[in-house]
RNA sequence: CGGGGAGUGGCGCAGCGGUAGCGUUCCUGCUUUGGGUGCAGGAGGUCGGGGGUUCGAAUCCCCCCUCCCCGACCA
């Protein structure tokens, strides 16, 4: 790393380019890549787009197959189109639009200081089945064969790589710390591509990773990304929330989701209402009640329950019954213990059951049981296995019967609002049977603690226990401390100071950069097209000329776009000659310039039409001042 | 992988046993030029693929593929 410094550079770029800004010869945001020689800056002016001879044709009605509005309007703006099941070709102002993404994410990480590589897409299967995630990722992983019949596959992550990478140059613990990033097509065979860009089989993403000597060390490399990832977003116009995410049995440790708040979004979390706590569904702590002293608490007793499958059935009837009345009020839900059994299927292909116990008023959320139970799998508990399994009721589960030392021999894990002396209504493991009155720690005591029920709306919150609500979102970028699973698998150690063996601790980070296109685009439309900020948008402005072919707003509009081009300005002229101003009007709505100036009938008197894409506003300015507007916008 | 819907010119749709249609797009000519202008002429389709039934299949039957929506999985 020694000679070339980031940051300097970065401070260098700055300078430069404001100098050059002073000098009008540069446009605003023009793209400079980092290089060993040095910073190499792209071509100076961008040639004015012309939509004469743009490869682009915009559509009047929006495609049958397109549901989420980024996929509609990029197919209907001519952006993208869809090339295979999950697959999408980038039309030339998808493309530009796409590599602006890519450069402000490129900027943001050359400016933390982290060095670009780039990884083939296709892989060999040893490095995979080292780390064990060659059987790990199951379907979802593309494997194919050469014609030697030796097992590749198409990456759906790089960890393997780019632990094999470190290890086969750094040695020492003097080379730490390091992080490498690249900016990959990946492939994961999906289930159900869909939403477009949002979820394809084949996509764009930065992944980077740190390779760090020590805990302390791995934190920083964490926080450095957190705020680079903070910044891109930012610059991309992205709203988004900091979820804490379910690190799971991954091995790591601190592991946070940037999740841009979108009802198309399939990341489900929830957010508190006062704090500014916010967490992915799967991550919710229930803060337990405190344990309640079992004096005075009446004993448990078994009652005859006969139809009473469901929970609401149970409630009604011990309101309905005189005797089983509660003393003071309703029964509700909450009141029962449902006891749910499930079969866990483990990756190295055995079966263990295991129950669960949660309160009557919701149900088991598969998702966050899943996450607490991984890497195994979630089945059904069959009739087949109810058989096997005398001890249980179906119907009529209860404490009695579960657990590793009682009857049936499942292990028994409970909801943290399962506290010592809280009294349940429950199954009593004999058909037509409940019993109430059963109070945890006196009666009964599971095998320990699950975070497996529902989160509802309203759920205290875990922090300051103000109510939380339910939200959803798209993921757009993940931090994860990996900690040493992967350095461990494919032997990454270096020697410390005193000479002895470490193993390298390691974060990895992604940002869906294909998918940011579409959740920029979801995010900015409205019912009329699309609307790019600035940064990311195909030009910086958009010029429509109207009137007939031999009036002059035409060469007006050219010589505008001209002015414009020499001022820095990334230009996207409409000069389409025989096309009426109703179609590029819609059309400049439709792809979304955030500026449209219209060379109009305004020109007899010397004025333009100065137009804001997002708030629709509109005023004329003279055809004199328009240059300098746009480039101080 | 379960449940639901659908595949017919570039795009949107109709046709559901008997010669493949409409709108839009595209081409030509005229017309129009501040919100998808009007008129006329024209181009463009292995009816998703394969098998079957039938004198005859876009249409009926079987298998497969693909797309969309809702669930299970992921940047």
């Amino acid at each position: 790393m020694g000679r070339w410094c980031p940051r300097l550079r970065f401070v260098e770029r700055q300078r430069t380019r404001t100098l050059y800004r002073a000098a009008g010869s540069l446009r605003r945001d023009t793209t400079r890549r980092a290089t060993r020689d040095g910073f190499r800056p792209e071509p100076e002016v961008r040639p004015v787009l012309r939509m004469s001879t743009l490869f682009l044709r915009t559509l009047r009605e929006d495609p049958a197959d397109a549901e989420v509005a980024s996929h509609r309007l990029l197919v209907r703006g001519g952006y993208i189109r869809r090339a295979a099941p999950g697959g999408f070709t980038w039309l030339p102002l998808g493309w530009i639009v796409y590599r602006n993404v890519e450069r402000i994410i490129r900027e943001e990480m050359d400016r933390e200081g982290f060095q670009e590589v780039h990884f083939p897409a296709l892989l060999p299967k040893d490095p995979y089945e080292a780390s064990g995630r060659w059987a790990d990722y199951g379907d979802n992983l593309f494997r194919l064969q050469d014609r030697k019949g030796a097992d590749f596959l198409l990456a759906p992550t790089h960890e393997e790589m780019f632990t094999l990478l470190v290890k086969d140059l750094y040695s020492s613990y003097k080379d730490l710390p390091l992080v490498i990033y690249q900016i990959q097509t990946k492939y994961r065979d999906e289930a159900r591509p869909r939403a477009g860009l949002l979820r394809g089989r084949e996509f764009v993403m930065k992944d980077s990773y740190s390779f760090d000597i020590d805990d302390e060390g791995l934190q920083a490399s964490y926080d450095k990304h957190r705020v680079a990832y903070q910044r891109t977003f930012d610059r991309l116009g992205l709203p988004y929330v900091i979820v804490s995410a379910m690190s799971g049995a991954m091995g790591g440790s601190a592991s946070e989701e940037f999740l841009v708040p979108l009802a198309v979004g399939e990341d489900t979390y929830v957010r508190c209402s006062a704090c500014d706590y916010a967490a992915n569904t799967e991550a919710v702590q229930v803060q337990p009640p405190a344990p309640i002293a079992f004096d005075g608490l009446p004993a448990a007793a078994v009652m005859d329950t006969p139809d009473t499958p469901t929970i609401q059935t149970l409630v009604d009837l011990f309101n309905a019954r005189p005797e089983l009345r509660h003393p003071d009020r309703e029964w509700t839900a909450a009141d029962t213990l449902k006891n749910l059994v499930v079969k866990l299927r483990n990756p190295d292909g055995t079966s263990t059951a295991l129950a669960i116990g949660v309160p009557g008023d919701r149900d088991v959320d598969l998702k966050r049981l899943e996450a607490q139970v991984g890497p195994a799998e979630i089945e059904p508990f069959s009739e087949e296995d109810f058989a096997a399994n005398p001890a249980l009721a179906k119907g009529y589960i209860g404490p009695g019967a579960l657990g590793l030392e009682n009857a049936s021999g499942i292990r028994y894990l409970v909801d943290p609002r399962v506290v010592d002396g809280t009294a349940w209504i429950t199954g009593a493991d004999q058909p037509g049977q409940h019993v109430m009155n059963l109070v945890m720690g006196r009666d009964f005591t599971p095998d320990g603690v699950i975070e497996a029920a529902e989160v509802l709306p309203g759920d205290p919150c875990p922090r300051c226990g103000s109510a939380m609500e339910i939200a959803r979102g798209i993921e757009m970028g993940h931090i994860f401390q990996l900690g040493r699973k992967y350095a461990e698998a494919l032997g990454l150690t270096v020697l410390d100071e005193n000479g002895k063996t470490r193993v390298v601790t390691m974060g990895s980070y992604g940002i869906g950069v294909s998918r940011a296109v579409a959740a920029i685009a979801e995010i900015g439309c409205d019912d009329k097209g699309l609307i790019w900020p600035r940064e990311v948008a195909p030009a910086d402005v958009h010029i429509v000329a109207t009137g007939k072919p031999t009036d002059p707003q035409l060469p007006a509009a050219e010589q505008l776009a001209a002015e414009c081009e020499a001022a820095g300005l990334r230009v996207l002229l409409d000069d389409r000659v025989g096309v009426s101003p109703g179609v590029k009007f819609n059309d400049s709505e439709l792809l979304g310039v955030p500026t449209i100036v219209v060379v109009g009938r305004g020109l007899a008197d010397g004025v333009v039409e100065l137009k804001d894409r997002r708030t629709g506003g509109r005023r004329d300015v003279p055809l004199a001042e328009i240059v300098g507007l746009l480039r101080d916008a």
